[in-house]
DNA sequence: CGGATCGTTGATCAACTTCAACGGTCGTGG
DNA sequence: CCACGACCGTTGAAGTTGATCAACGATCCG
């Protein structure tokens, strides 16, 4: 578990082992079981949490009643809200295990206390909202460029390993689709 | 202009005037004309953007010739392919003047030499970064949760300004629909 | 075995796009 | 300072995409 959040962090800022040590003590780890919940709406936002192993969504319900999923997190990736973390507020979001999940988490004053200490956490978390944001902006590119049908295709395209092992009506939920209409468009390519 | 850059920075960060006057050194200030470019696709990434007067906006031609907008930036506000940037690498994206624009800029080399001197910017970024990445996941989320109809209410409501300011093919472009359709929802509401 | 959960299929319907034509306004050049 | 053209917003008719609803099958798990 440590150690993977090791390699990460070395991939953009580097660290020697013995600093790592004292780092990986701002960090605990746990493990979640499928389907259940690490945040829920109306709940403080306290944590944010790095994926090992497994999978998480972050999703919200709409105003009929609908899971819409936001962000997923499979091995190596942060999640949380972010914003509600940030000023310590109430999240409308949900945090659900998609799979059984290992993963190491923050509180905020842990987080406060470890960029403190460490200047270097603060370059490497830098790093990582950089590209969280980069990549929310080509989600939206997708979003607003193709039909659906084509966001499915180049979505199984690019990331092939997520369509199988994230349920179809996850997969639909992020990509902003119906369950039934992504069924359709399956279905449609076999012809 | 630099001013401005110096009370948004003490928004997030303590900082003295004395170490801003240093600070300082690392960012140009420049002004553009309206429908002018700072970006072009297949350009390479080379800075980003602080706006202190005007507005920009960052969009890109999707595959059937159409300008999409997927960001603004007005007064305050940071604007990059941030993505782009940080691989120092080509860009599918434009960035034009909606209004004749003043700005500070940073460039790449200069970006990375703030950071490593001054610490304290690395946690200024980091928290500018936390910000709009949290504010690209509630935007997907207006998007996904509302009708087209719906989200321009919703946006003009909260944004009433920009609305006013900005040319309405501009904001149909970033609230996802046609020009037309916008025109006919504005149409609706007056009866 | 039995129930809940997930995917499929078809019919209907609403939201939104596309295309085409028109009118107003702004800015530029003559 | 006027006239022209480009640009932008508007309106209507017709066409599509994708949502909704309902029913059925399959599979998984206790």
């Amino acid at each position: 578990m440590y150690s993977d959040l090791y390699s990460h962090i070395t991939q953009f800022v580097e660290l020697n082992s013995n600093d790592f040590e004292q780092i990986s003590s701002y960090y605990e780890c746990k493990t979640i079981k499928k389907k259940k919940h690490l945040l829920k709406a109306n709940d403080l936002c306290k944590e944010i949490y790095f994926v090992t192993k497994g999978c998480l969504h972050l999703y919200f319900i709409d105003d009929s009643g609908t899971e819409k999923t936001v962000q997923f997190a499979m091995e190596n990736w942060w999640l949380s809200d972010f914003q509600a973390f940030n000023r310590q507020s109430k999240t409308n979001f949900f945090i659900q295990a998609v799979e059984t999940t290992d993963l190491l988490h923050i509180s905020f004053d842990n987080y406060q206390k470890l960029l403190t200490d460490w200047p270097i956490m603060e370059r490497y978390y830098r790093q990582i909202h950089e590209i969280a944001h980069g990549a929310s902006l080509t989600r939206m590119r997708y979003i607003f460029n193709y039909s659906k049908e084509e966001v499915f295709y180049r979505f199984r395209e690019q990331f092939p390993e997520f369509v199988q092992r994230v349920p179809q009506y996850l997969v639909a939920s992020f990509l902003g689709l119906t369950p039934e209409y992504l069924s359709k468009i399956r279905g449609k390519k076999l012809s």
